[in-house]
DNA sequence: CTTGCATGTTATCATTGATAACATCATTTT
DNA sequence: AAAATGATGTTATCAATGATAACATGCAAG
């Protein structure tokens, strides 16, 4: 439990915590499942760690600066177990498109405090330089494989002429990623009638199933 | 100004507010769009209506009972929206699917945080009967035109087995949800990189333009 | 050794949701 | 008409939270 330390145990030997930083960002995110991204507390993560509250502000500029590392946590978590199912996906010689697709669902069901935070701009410092390197990390991989579906398929070829026109999102891949995005949101909202827990996986990958070959 | 009262210029010809209550919500509303849904203030909605702050809690049980009302509010009127756009859509004979997704659209991006208001099932009280009709009557114009697109058109013959046989909502409309949502949801919070405010409609109608016929 | 910097601590604030005890007016009951 | 009753507001008062200022402590460099 101590942290790296120079001298031994007199009354003091925690003055200096040594990895506060990341103690409190552990802290935050063991609260977050419960209090979700805006109910987490400074305060109470302090004294999760046994530190005083204001000790937080000597590491973090503000609330903002915190949920900022946390949303950072979560976008690279995402887009490594992205990059995980992309690869197996590739190695079995199936859809890399699909994998990535359920890996976006998973992590947004299994994670869905954390999932959240990714998106609560209010919550954020958009200034954020990891921040932003996590997110254009993410976005990448959206972009990188979001794309290899065929949309000739199953659509016209007026709307394959659009695919690749608006900004840095193929139009497919945008859509793609609104839909996974949607349905996550709203299974987690718990926006979605009539569906029990247990089955909103099975209903939301159904509904996936139709946008390209099957999702 | 003056609400409706009994007895003339005395100094407590206000005690009485008359009309407390949706008093309360609109100066609710008005601090929405700025402070967003976790970030209004009970106390200065009351403050700005001139009334004491635990006269709030005469009409409402709690915060998340005016949050409540507040997202049922907005559940209708973007229910209203959809029904005009749809006899819109019905009296033009063009696509009422179309029609409805456009609202879906419009609302979200014209009142952002009334839209957010309506998802945020942490602040809201999913006991509340205004609310749950609300959302009923919403879901069920998503569910009543959100399947009128035939999905042969564009999909395979084992799609659109499956496009009926979960819950409540067909795989199409609700595909057609998701994908709505999570697209306002991610220009919202303005997550679609390198899309300047202004371009972000139409980048997201080319991207649902896919969907069906061209939504 | 001493000076300086990083890191923590102890007050202290303003804001907020919430509750209790009390006040006031309108209406109904006698 | 007088009095009881209930709805509606008011004035304290709390605890939690984010944030800041003033101070303390210990390590490390000169």
């Amino acid at each position: 439990m101590v942290t790296s330390r120079t001298h031994g145990g007199d009354p003091h030997a925690e003055y200096h915590h040594g990895n506060l930083r990341t103690a409190l960002l552990n802290a935050v995110e063991q609260q977050l499942p419960e209090k979700g991204p805006e109910g987490v507390s400074l305060r109470a993560a302090a004294k999760a760690v046994g530190v005083s509250s204001a000790a937080a502000f000597r590491h973090f500029r503000d609330k903002r600066a915190v949920m900022s590392a946390i949303a950072a946590r979560a976008h690279n978590g995402m887009a490594d177990r992205m990059e995980a199912a992309s690869d197996e996906a590739r190695k079995n010689n199936t859809s890399q498109f699909v994998a990535i697709g359920h890996a976006y669902l998973d992590f947004a069901l299994s994670e869905p405090m954390r999932f959240q935070t990714m998106f609560r701009t209010k919550l954020l410092d958009t200034a954020d330089e990891d921040l932003i390197k996590a997110e254009e990390r993410l976005t990448s991989i959206l972009l990188t494989h979001g794309g290899d579906v065929d949309p000739s398929r199953s659509y016209s070829t007026t709307d394959r002429e659009n695919a690749n026109q608006n900004g840095p999102f193929p139009s497919f891949a945008l859509l793609a990623w609104g839909a996974v995005h949607g349905l996550a949101n709203l299974a987690i909202e718990d926006a979605i009638p009539g569906t029990p827990t247990e089955d909103r996986k099975a209903v939301i990958h159904s509904a996936l199933a139709l946008i390209g070959r099957n999702v």
